[in-house]
DNA sequence: CACTTTTCCCAAAACGTTTTGGAAAAAGGA
DNA sequence: TCCTTTTTCCAAAACGTTTTGGGAAAAGTG
């Protein structure tokens, strides 16, 4: 990568005047004080509806807003919310990660809050930056994502009362607010589905254990089997690895076709379709024809890969 | 998606009782005033070298650490730096922009500042994101990416002298600072390397305009041409959609060939991978055999992809 | 009119730091 | 010893807002 720059050195450190109104000279301009002004902004029903007519206008006038730092301190509040991501984050899927990310911040920005980010390369780091915004006070709440089986993490704002909501789910017994997908639901969905089809050797290409997401999609595989009056068969169920879901569903496919007794049909999340793909590529296995697929999870890559996927 | 949802509302808005010590309760503790121990804390020489480790270990004894709302709102800085990215940014690449956003965040950390996050799903919310972060005095600094050819927040942002840093480049002729990829130089060298090998047909699968890289990339491209002693054929030249960089470089592919006089040799951004080779792919082109590809961008879809891509 | 209630406004305190402008004590110099 | 300099500390102000706790004027009530 060539870097080049232009122009002279920017200094961030050294502050920016800031030539925006401030309460105290609005309020002067309106000569009245700053309290009432403050009220009349905030509506309280304490200011006359005439003062608080002229207050907003002229506040709209002179383009003032409230200095959020200022704000802040009195109030308590940091208006913050902090986010953690981790670059293996993008192997989960393309452009979901970022949507994801999108309507976070959109909702945000709309209650008037902000987002403020941490990237964090392993697990050691994602609890460092998570413990800076909270005992640093950064933050009045946490988003955290990519949660694992067992997750440090969320014992540890539990412990200290901090509230936070979870992007999947993680083994803890005390309650705390998720939001998830349900793997379950959908891996029994498509295995009773494809059971109804005729398919009576049904493989399983799961994520590895370690985080939550596997945990659901396997026991919807099972529970699909045995709705289904299906014998479940270890030989068929391989799990990929979350470093590399590509290279290892490749391998998975290849071993999956050595069998006697070969699948007639994968299950799968989308981490692994390009795996699953070469591999069937190489084995001279048409894919919807000689084995039927079905992929979990509604990733941009599903869409253009080509053949076409069932995605669920 | 299912969504599912356990415990508790938790609610954000009440603000969190920090159990974390104060300025004044740990000068209390010292029997030393407020003064002496922010001092000593941030090694001013008007504290003996004994009351300063003596604080200094009390501190950290407490945990304590400064409030840094407080912190800002005395010192007029906000210790934040701001960005705002667009979900298209995601089409450019895969893990190239996470892994950007890591550099970002890492830095800035360790500068003990913070990055906020504006995600922007068009150009129009992409200025009000900015101008609110600018406006609203939320950050000493902006971030730019995925800058365009004419790009009004640069101009904006000069007119008001903030300081920001562009990642890509723009048509301004008044200095800033920016950080980019030297696309000529990579086209150029990939294009006389080609022409080195003997190709005398040699096309460039392009961005659209109204970024700036493309620009770059052109330059190179027609200074390699020349400095080879090749004419410049517009015919050889196409540009794929920002929108959807896969389906426009598929059927730009198609067309390259549909000359009487195809191209034995493609340069394109990364971005065009997967359109080139669905397309050589129903040509029934052998790629790297028939026709010689030379990509650009490290990304990582070129890493995974089979067969494997020169990329500069 | 005298009293209470309502309306409208404001001075002062508070949030938790850092900076300013000394002041007291200790040390040095003659 | 007396004066100057250095060392070490601190009270008060400041950052820009919101909240607290009234207070004065206007409006209602008998």
């Amino acid at each position: 990568m060539f870097l080049e720059q232009s122009g002279n050195r920017i200094g961030f450190g050294e502050g920016f005047k800031s030539m925006t109104i401030n309460l105290k000279q609005l309020s002067k301009l309106l000569k009245l004080s700053p309290t009432t002004v403050s009220r009349a902004l905030a509506d309280y029903p304490d200011v006359s509806a005439k003062t608080r007519a002229r207050v907003k206008q002229m506040a709209i006038q002179q383009g003032y807003q409230p200095n959020p730092v200022a704000r802040r301190l009195q109030k308590g509040k940091t208006e913050t919310i902090g986010i953690v991501i981790t670059p293996e984050q993008n192997y989960f899927s393309d452009t979901f990660f970022i949507d994801l990310l999108s309507g976070i911040s959109n909702q945000i920005t709309r209650a008037g809050y902000e987002l403020i980010l941490g990237v964090a390369s392993d697990e050691e780091h994602e609890m460092q930056s998570m413990r800076r915004m909270v005992e640093g006070k950064r933050v009045d709440g946490m988003i955290l994502t990519l949660i694992r089986e067992q997750d440090p993490r969320v014992g540890y704002l539990l412990d200290r009362d901090f509230p936070f909501v979870l992007y999947g789910r993680t083994r803890e017994t005390r309650p705390y607010a998720f939001v998830d997908m349900d793997g379950k639901q959908a891996f029994e969905k498509a295995c009773t589905y494809l059971a109804g089809l005729g398919h009576r050797r049904i493989a399983l290409l799961n994520g590895e254990p370690g985080f939550m997401f596997p945990v659901g999609c396997r026991e919807g595989y099972e529970s699909g089997l045995f709705l289904s009056g299906l014998e479940l068969d270890p030989d068929l169920i391989r799990e990929w690895k979350h470093k590399d879901p590509s290279q290892s569903s490749y391998r998975w496919t290849l071993e999956l076709f050595k069998n006697d007794n070969p699948p007639t049909a994968i299950l799968f999340q989308t981490e692994a379709v390009n795996g699953i793909f070469k591999g069937l590529d190489e084995l001279d296995l048409q894919p919807g024809k000689d084995v039927a697929l079905i992929g979990y999870d509604d990733l941009e890559i599903a869409r253009i890969h080509r053949p076409s996927l069932s995605v669920l």
